[in-house]
This record gives structure tokens, sequence and C-alpha cells, in this order.
DNA sequence: TGTCTGGCGTAC
DNA sequence: GACGTACGCCAGACAT
């Protein structure tokens, strides 16, 4: 292996730190936010990719070759904001502190240091290693110079630039003198853009002969596209020379010479101690340290492995597949199917990186022999494996043994900053992009044992995987031509409301545009703004309408206009478009890692907000049916959320009157408002409501009053009054925030960690916000954690016993579907289960219901 | 034409 | 500034 060559590009971290991460400041007030970022990723470099040597290129002010070529160069680039010119004066001086090696050069940019160099150590023997975000770089890329891009967490090999520009390394600079660079004011060819620049190379091979054919009216050259080449000839090749990095700058550096870090530890203390960046210095002085760990850096938790993914042939791989103890898999289908894409891929791999890409067909054709090679004694590590389990058994490849979803493992490291990455409109960089990401296994299983989530990982979010899986699966069966039905009653009614609407305007309005139904309330009809929008606009919510109907008849056609148009967009319509035709099933897709409390999420369709509670929107719920023989049983927790608020603080009182099952409204309601249990009537009941709700979310008297409409004073005085009376909650209040302080983190009772770095910014609301944040994650990720471990007591109960599958989880609530004859029972099971899911301190209790339809259900008799 | 953001509203 | 966690639709602005 060759000794591996790091260049960095200082200027384009520090602009990308500073717009892409939250800003930072140290006790002084200054803007240190990118110099922090920049210096984390530096000592990332170091750690994660053990580079032999490596430099650090600096942009320099003045003018460069460039600037003389081309005037307007850069030109359009905006005022630096005051904040990073601070730092960008600082960067140099930081990085020399922590002992790098620096490079700069006036007269040239940092681009240019980096291609001379690379192309040194190229030639000395040095694998190339340029760490940028900039496109332009890529045309270096070949044998013995690579692109590693920071803020993806990938290396732009020629398979990922071919992705990404759909040309390889070696038309880089074509490519981007056709469709320019905005951010540089390089002018490119005005009518070319990605797509055609791409096209043009593929066929031509070069600018050039792009041109030359153009000139000569080519027929294959559309004659737009033909007369925009000639056209734009001149600025291409002034693009060009723009473009194209200088390998030959007098640099006073040589890669040998690039060691690694020194640090000098007296400079380091006074930059850093500066800077404010007091656990940077420890992890660089670890000696000074007091041992406390490092927190897990953002990139260990994605897990970011020197490893890339390269492409080779199954062939060449198989032999050692069977063989190998550790193998990745990861399969992607097309949501959309076309013809160009394809509608599966499966990548299969070594940890070394070495992957095969396998198409469909050849999935079907070898279906036995992958469904072996998937279900021998192999660790199977992919990037969300429901997915690409679910996409292997549409080919009849099905997977089984040892399972590492490295999804799940950053997401129980760090649920925040991990996540499902959303699918791109290319089924193939989807694909390749878990394939890597796959590849962090071992860096991920590490992170999971420093947070303490490793038991979380194991016994509980790898098991739910598979049972999501099957509910996907399973799906829900709609009443189409009942969901017809309603469409055509509610586009009557939504058509006669908004005739009504426009008669009494007495003109056209779109009562769906807040803009112009605030031009007609307020201008036009010059009524009182009841409130703003949070961005400062005059709204038109529901509650501002509720005010102004009490002035005009329009608001309160405006409100039923906007509820029937909102049941009928998202649910009427968004429903019967992903309605299964061969099942009449709807099929979500639950997210496991979309939530940072460990709640899961339910999208595409979302079946977590299907209306419940206007007539209206019952209406809608009726839609959701069992199969023929069958009856949806649902079994929801009761106050979950404060039976754990009870269990977390061990508040007597509370925990008292769940031990004896009283109604915990009405018990809040004789606390806080000082009557017995006999005389609290409905409003008093409907008040402690909203104070538990409020407490659980770290409500303000502010906000309690607005929900009550009640003086501000005197919502201040029941939530005063209620901590009196719940002294355990009030003590838990404070030390849970003292300890999430102190930790930066809080977890559930079952584990569960949530980082809430923010607890300690500057910015009020901000802080503030992490606060509540504190308050209400132990108590809501507390309950997911006890749902998510009903659902695999359920799914281990359900085999042999039961006919019964688990269909909807909405987060204190299991629907199944059940076969008639065993309805009643199995309800009873299944009330036994949830209640046994966890062992808390006090009791928990799952209601069980029965219907033909989600809506129309009855209480089961136990 | 596609992509992003704000405003709004549904659920627990 | 003010109630935690989500997803989805529409309108409108903006880039292509």
């Amino acid at each position: 292996m060759k000794p591996r060559f790091y260049l960095v590009d200082a200027h384009a971290f520090l602009h990308r730190a500073y717009h892409a991460l939250p800003p930072l400041t140290n006790s002084k007030g200054e803007p240190v936010g990118a110099l922090y970022g920049f210096a984390r990723m530096l000592l990332q470099i170091l750690k994660r990719d053990q580079p032999d040597r490596m430099a650090v290129c600096f942009d320099r002010p003045e003018p460069t070759f460039r600037h003389k070529l081309f005037p307007e160069y850069k030109a359009t680039r905006k005022e630096t904001d005051e904040d990073l010119v601070f730092q960008l004066k600082q960067a140099r001086a930081m990085v020399e502190a922590m002992g790098f090696v620096c490079v700069e050069k006036p007269g040239f940019e940092a681009d240019d240091l980096m291609a001379t160099l690379a192309q040194a150590g190229r030639k000395e023997g040095y694998e190339s290693v340029l760490v940028t975000g900039d496109k332009d770089v890529l045309q270096l890329v070949g044998p013995g110079i690579r692109v590693f891009n920071p803020s993806k967490n990938v290396f732009m090999d020629p398979p990922q630039i071919e992705e990404k520009l759909g040309v390889g390394p070696a038309a880089v600079v074509d490519y981007l003198a056709l469709t320019g660079d905005s951010s540089d004011n390089v002018p490119g060819v005005r009518g070319i853009g990605p797509v055609g620049a791409a096209k043009l190379l593929r066929k031509f091979g070069s600018l050039h002969e792009a041109i030359k054919a153009a000139k000569a009216s080519d027929p294959d050259i559309p004659p737009k596209t033909a007369q925009a080449l000639r056209e734009g000839e001149k600025a291409a090749a002034t693009a060009t020379e723009l473009l194209k990095l200088d390998t030959k700058v007098p640099v006073d550096a040589e890669p040998a010479a690039c060691r690694l870090p020194e640090p000098d530890a007296e400079r380091l203390k006074a930059v850093f101690g500066g800077l404010g960046f007091t656990s940077l210095l420890k992890e660089m002085l670890p000696r000074t340290g007091d041992g406390a760990p490092a927190e897990t850096s953002e990139s260990e938790v994605r897990g970011t492995s020197r490893t890339s993914v390269r492409e080779v042939p199954f062939a060449e791989l198989r032999p050692e597949l069977s063989r190998a103890k550790t193998l990745t898999v990861t399969a992607r289908r097309n949501p959309k199917p076309d013809l160009a894409a394809g509608a599966l891929l499966a990548a299969v791999g070594l940890p070394d990186g070495r992957t095969a890409v396998l198409d469909e067909a050849f999935l079907k054709k070898d279906s036995a022999h992958l469904t072996k090679l998937l279900s021998g004694p192999a660790l199977k590590v992919g990037y969300d494996l429901k997915e690409t389990r679910a996409a292997l058994k549409t080919a009849g490849v099905e997977a089984s043994g040892k399972f590492f979803d490295s999804m799940l493992a950053a997401y129980c490291s760090n649920p925040a900053e991990s996540g499902r990455r959303a699918a791109g409109k290319d089924l193939r960089a989807d694909l390749l992009t878990g394939a890597a990401a796959a590849l962090d296994h071992e860096a991920l299983a590490e992170a999971m044992e420093r947070a303490g989530v490793r038991k979380l990982f194991d016994e509980m979010e790898m098991p739910l995987s598979e049972i999501l899986r099957g509910m996907e699966a399973a799906g829900v069966a709609v009443d189409g031509a009942y969901l017809g039905r309603l469409l055509t009653e509610f586009e009557a009614d939504i058509a006669s409301l908004r005739d009504e609407i426009d008669r009494l305007a007495g003109a056209e309005v779109n009562p769906n545009s807040p803009k112009q139904l605030g031009a007609l309330l307020y201008d036009k009809l010059g009524l009182p703004v009841p409130h703003e929008t949070a961005k400062g606009g005059r709204s038109t919510d529901e509650e501002a309408l509720q005010i102004l109907a009490k002035q005009h008849p329009i608001p309160a056609k405006v409100l039923d206009f906007r509820e029937l148009a909102k049941l009928k967009s998202t649910y009427i319509d968004g429903l019967l478009a992903r309605l299964d035709p061969k099942d009449f099933r709807v099929r979500t897709h639950f997210d496991q890692t979309g939530t940072a409390t460990g709640r899961l999420s339910s999208l595409d369709p979302n079946l977590q907000n299907i209306p419940a509670r206007s007539p209206a929107g019952q209406r809608i719920r009726r839609a959701f049916v069992a199969e023929p023989g069958c009856l949806l049983v649902s079994a929801d927790y009761s106050q979950i959320d404060l039976r754990v608020l009870a269990h977390v603080s061990g508040d007597q009182t509370l925990s008292d009157s769940f031990r004896r099952e009283e109604d915990i409204h009405t018990r809040t309601a004789g606390e806080v408002f000082h009557v017995p249990p006999d005389k609290v009537d409905k409003e008093l009941r409907r008040r402690a409501k909203a104070i538990n709700f409020g407490i659980v979310y770290g409500q303000t008297a502010f906000g309690l009053a607005a929900e009550l409409g009640i003086p501000q004073g005197e919502a201040g005085r029941y939530i005063k009054d209620y901590l009196a009376r719940y002294p355990g909650v009030a003590s838990w209040v404070e030390k849970n925030l003292e300890a999430a302080r102190r930790e930066g983190l809080v977890r559930t009772p079952f584990g569960r960690v949530r980082h809430l770095p923010e607890l300690h910014a500057k910015n009020t609301a901000l802080r503030q916000f992490a606060e509540r944040a504190a308050r209400n994650t132990p108590i809501q990720g507390g309950s997911a954690d006890i749902i998510k471990l009903a659902m695999i007591a359920a799914d281990r109960g359900l085999p042999g016993r039961w006919k019964a599958r688990l269909l909807l989880q909405i987060h204190d609530e299991l629907l199944f579907e059940v076969p008639r004859g065993q309805a009643a029972a199995f309800a009873a099971w299944a009330k036994q289960t949830m209640e046994g899911a966890a062992k808390l301190d006090v009791p928990l209790v799952a209601d069980v219901k029965a219907g033909e339809n989600w809506q129309d259900m009855e209480a089961v008799k136990a």
C-alpha cells in the first residue's frame, strides 16, 4: 500500500463550515464556529484516515492569474460576512499552532497549490488525497490522485464523478466550461446545462470536438444546441483557462517534508484557549486532560470509514464472499420504476470495500445462490436493512442469520444527527451511498459502546426493524369504493363553499392562499389582525379565523372550506393515489430513524396522522377496514406519557394515582384547584388535562394561557400549584435539566440517548427550546421505547397461537388484523402483552377494542 | 419545469 | 419567545 499524502483546502472548508454549522461564539462573543468545525475536521482526518503526510493549503487575498485573464472572475461573490472574515484571518495561526504544515503562495489559489503538490506526491510514490468539496479539482483524479469530499464523507473516485456529473475526470474541465460556475462567475456556454453538457461530452469526447461538430452542422446536435455552442465558443475558451488548475506552482514545500503535526503545546494553549476550544485542547494534549471521554464526533457517529467502495465483478468476489466472516449487503428499489434506472439494484461486498453491483435480472436468475450466500453464518452489514431485505425479497432473495444495520447503529448513537438518507433520483447513487455507509460497521459499533446504547440496538432497534418490514409488507385494507363516494361528496361541498366565499367577497379568492386570504380579510375588509405568523406576516390560521368569525361571515366559511379541502387533498386523494389496485391495501413506510426522541415516523402515506377528532375526519377513518373474515383490533396505552413521568420522577401523588387507577386528569384537577374529586366538573377536568399536557411539554404560562383562554397570571398560578402538589415532578424537572446540562444529553429509562448541545447555547430561544426537549424526551422517548418492546413481545407471541397480523403503530396504539373468531381472545392477549412489555414503578394499562373499521370499534371485555 | 420555503393542519 | 414529536399539501418564489 502506498503512503498517503493528504492536502486540505482551508478556505473551502471554512466557507462551508461557516454556512453549514450553527453559529457558535466563544465566551468573548467572537464567532468561532467555522474554526471549530475546521479544527475538528483536521483532527478527524488524522485519527480516522491516518495519513502519512499532510498539508493545509490557503488562498491568498491578492489577485491571481485568473483575474488578469478574466477581470470578472469571482466578481459576483457577495461581500464576505464579517463573522467569517474574522475567522479566516485567524485560521492560519490556528492551523500552525496545531502543528500542521501550511502552504500558501501569493498569486495562487489553494486549488493550484494542491494540484501542484498532488502531482509531486504522485510522482514520488504517494497516493495524494485532496480534501475539498470544490468540483474543479475533480479534473485531477486518476491513478495516484483522489479527492475526498468532507461534507459528504465520500471519495470522489471516477465512478462517483461519473455519477455526479455524467462524465469522467478527464472531461471535468470541459464539462464545467460548458455549464459555467456561478460561484466563481465563470461564464460557461449559455443555453447548456449539466444534462446537456454531459450528453455532448459523452457523444463527442471533448469540448473541442463538440464545437467542431456544431460548426459542421453535425446532424447529431440539435440546432439550438449547435447555435449555443457556436455563440459560446469564446466564453468556453475563457472558462477552460480559468478552470484548468496550475500544477507547476513554484511551491516552497515538498511532499516528503509535509510531516504529520507536532502540536506546539504552549502556542496551542494560547490559541485554543483564546478561542474557547477547551475540549479540543484536551484531545490534542491528552495528558493535560481530566480523563473525560471525548465527545463522539459527528462523523464517527455517522460512521466514516477510510475504506471506500470499489466496484468489482461479482464473479471475482464470489469465492471470498462465501468464506467471509462479515459481508456487506445493500439493496434499493426504485419507488417509481422507469426504464432508464431499472427497478432494483443490490450491492454485495467485503469489508475492505470491494463490492459487486447486481441488477434485477441477475438477482432473479441467481436468487437461490444469493439466498444461500446471505443465509450463512456471516454477519450481514447493511445501511437500512429493512429496505435492503424488502428489496431483495422482490427478486426472491432472502437473507437470514446475523445482521448489523449501520443506519440504526448511527441512529442509536446520535438520533438527531443521523437518519435515513432521502432517496435521490438516482437508484445507483443511492445504492452506492448505502454500500459505503455499511463499511463503517466497526467504528459504529465502537460509537455505540461509548454511548452506552449497544443493548438498545441489539435488543430493541434491530429486532424491531424486521417487524416493521412485515407491517409494511402487510399494508392496511382501504374501502376504495367508500372513499370514492366520499370524494364526490367532499368535492361538491368544497365547490359550493368556494362559490359562497367568492360571492361574499365579491371577487374570486383562493381560500387556500394565505396571501390572497390576508389581502381579502385585512386589506379589503379591513378586519383587525388577531395575530402574526412566525415570520411576522398576518396570520390566517384557524385561531385567527375563529376570532374573525365573530365579525364577518367569510371566516367561518373559510374554516369549513379549509377542513374539507385538507381532508380531501391529504387523505382522500392521497390514499386513493397510493392504494394498491391488486389488493386494495395501502402500504406505508416506517422510518425508524426519523425522530430525535425514538418515536417512529410513517410516510408515503403517513398513517400516523389519520383524522380521528372531527366528524368529517372520522368519516375518513372509516375507510380503513379489515379484510373479509377479519376484524381490526386496536390496543392503546392509557396515559403512557404521564405514567412514564410518574416512573422517572418517582412522584408519590402521581404514582399513587396510577396505582389506584384513578382518572388522572380529575385527580390533577382536585390537586391543583383544591376541590374534592366529586366536585370536579368538565371544565375543571379540561383545564387539568391541559396542565398535564403542558407539564410534559415544558409549556410556559404564556402557552397555557393561550391554550385555555385565561389570563397569563392565572395560568402561571396553575403551573405553580401543580408543581407544589406534585413535588416529585418539580424536583425531577430540575434535576433532569441539571444532569442534561452537565452531560450534554438526556436518556430515557431504557438507555436511549439524545444529545442536546444547544443547552449551552447563548441564543435564548435556542437554549430554551433545548430545555423543553430535555424535559420532554425522556418521557416521549420512554413511551416510544415501551411500545417498541410491546411490538417485539407481541411479534414473538404471534406465531402458532394467533392468525393475527400487526399492521400499524401510532405511538401509543397498535392496530392488528385478526380473524373474527379469535378477535376477542386475541384482544385479551394483546392487552396482557402490552401491559407486561415493560416494568415501571407504576402499572401500564392498555385498552383494547375491535371493529369492522378503524372508526367504529367497541371495547372488548377482558 | 423542478425545487425550496412558509403557512397551515392532521396525528400522538 | 412562549407546547414536545412528526408528515404532507398548497401557494408562491426562484432557478433552470
